[in-house]
DNA sequence: GTCTATACGATGATAGAC
DNA sequence: GTCTATCATCGTATAGAC
């Protein structure tokens, strides 16, 4: 059961400080946190990072990999799943919020890889290939819930891309706005009962705006 | 008419700086841009900057605080004007997605400033006192605007602080999401057709999300 | 106001002992 | 696998000439 799958001694180690990456990346992004600050927190030696990992950014790749692919395992079967577009989209959305308020740190971390691309210059773009492709992976089957919801009338006639991004914002930048955001809701953001209104609340934001009210009925 | 107000001689260069360092830090972050690297691309000595700000925390503030009024300024009116309050958030949110699309740095400083806060430590805190203020301030303009509108009736009963979260990540998210966004548009973000489509589908869709379909009519 | 020179701590990364 | 050096480099910031 505890087998380690390879001949290394401490399997244990790369995944303490993948997680401790993680943390501190979340919040202070590539270039603010240093390896000996990640080092630091793990209760390692800095050089023993480079043991587990090439470098900082092959770490930070695999940070972000690792998050993403959090997301995805649970949100692209609801979003491929059965049942019509409007149901399987308030299901996803419903679960992005649960994986985003399980971890505090994801929102800002798929933050970073919306936002941030361009941070790294040409020839180190390709170790976050992997991350950038688990992006576009999840931001697809968002796009073609929509396209179907468009195409059999559930949807009122957006565009596609524009409706993409606006739930992508919709959703995600709550869970990463830190103290601004407990400013604006008068409470922590991620407590019990402030993750239920918000799951509520932006499942039926966006429902009301993209469900068509004054549809006629028929096929 | 270009009579400068103190007597320093060269009061250009600040807002050289200003400018240089705005698309710099939007792009890269705090912690991702070094003050050689803004020197370099205003054409002038790295020591020179620190001529015109103290440190480089003071002009990164001062960056932020530009920005932000520079927000404020157009959009605050608009929420603060006259109008019932679906007409003055629509206004309101098309003024915003003016404003982002005008200058590309924008929306990703907001995003910043709205996302990074306890990315300083509690001492320089202070220096960024403004930024944060006019921060405050606009959001407090706008949850005024939604409350007035579930007051009276125009708007869903919403929760006022999730609606406010999820207003400014509908609008904001996009135009801060560079080459992932453009690989949703499928063509550039701010080219005039885009953002003219955009402003009209966010304002569309916050407004759908928001505004009462099935109202009775009456008081 | 801008420059050159410089101080000096922190950074990413490597070498080699244990 | 982890540690202790060590390196070259780059970071912010200052001092002082022009």
């Amino acid at each position: 059961m505890a087998t380690p799958p390879e001949n290394s001694a401490n399997p244990n180690s790369r995944e303490k400080i993948l997680d401790v990456a993680e943390a501190l990346f979340a919040r202070q992004g590539f270039a603010g946190i240093s390896m000996s600050d990640i080092a630091l927190r793990v209760g390692l030696g800095k050089s023993s990072l480079f043991h587990h990992f090439s470098g900082k950014l092959e770490l930070y790749a695999e940070v972000c990999e690792r998050v993403l692919d959090r997301i995805g395992e649970r949100v692209r079967p609801a979003l491929e799943g059965s049942g019509d577009a409007p149901e399987r989209l308030d299901v996803a959305i419903g679960l992005l919020c649960d994986t985003l308020a399980e971890h505090p740190n994801t929102a800002r971390l798929l933050l970073r890889a919306l936002v941030e691309n361009e941070l790294f210059p040409e020839a180190d773009r390709e170790q976050l290939e992997a991350a950038n492709r688990a992006v576009a992976e999840l931001v697809g089957a968002l796009t073609t819930v929509l396209r179907e919801g468009v195409q059999t009338g559930a949807f009122r006639e957006v565009s596609l891309p524009d409706a993409t991004q606006t739930v992508i914002g919709a959703v995600v930048l709550h869970f990463a706005s830190g103290e601004v955001g407990e400013a604006i809701l008068g409470e922590p953001i991620f407590s019990t009962k402030a993750v239920a209104r918000r799951k509520r609340e932006v499942t039926d934001f966006i429902h009301c705006a993209l469900v068509q009210h004054s549809k006629l009925e028929g096929s």
